[in-house]
DNA sequence: TGATTGACCAACT
DNA sequence: CAGTTGGCCAATC
């Protein structure tokens, strides 16, 4: 059976939606469920996210500095940020430039 | 089955 | 100004 009651199902949902090349923050995906102490589970989540049956964008999930804190979950050092400029994001040092501009709203977007 | 951790964020000291 | 703590939910030890 499907959980539809697992926090993780609903920030799937948010995280699937995410529009090409652009990115969002764990504490805005968090807040737009309501809870913003629950910023890590949004990392949880991620890393349970390779479970999915579909395909999570989790490359486009990044901290609130717009650091690319997990790219280590990605199998290898430097994925991530592969997968970030293929779609035209610019980083460097672990970071993403122009992040602002990047940045993705949920509870904007999606309200 | 209780305690700890975990891809975070914000407030307090 | 920098370090610590609290919060949230779920998974692992």
């Amino acid at each position: 059976m499907s959980d539809q009651s697992g926090f993780f199902q609903r920030v799937y949902e948010v995280v699937k939606q995410i529009p090409y090349g652009y990115v969002t923050s764990y504490g805005s995906i968090a807040e737009y469920l309501g809870s913003k102490g629950s910023a890590r589970m949004v990392g949880w989540a991620m890393n349970g996210s390779h479970n999915m049956p579909e395909n999570i964008p989790a490359h486009r999930v990044v901290n609130r500095n717009g650091m690319l804190t997990g790219k280590r979950h990605f199998g290898g050092p430097d994925v991530m940020k592969e997968l970030l400029e293929s779609e035209g994001i610019l980083v460097e040092n672990d970071q993403i430039i122009h992040f602002k501009k990047k940045f993705w709203n949920p509870a904007e977007k999606l309200r």
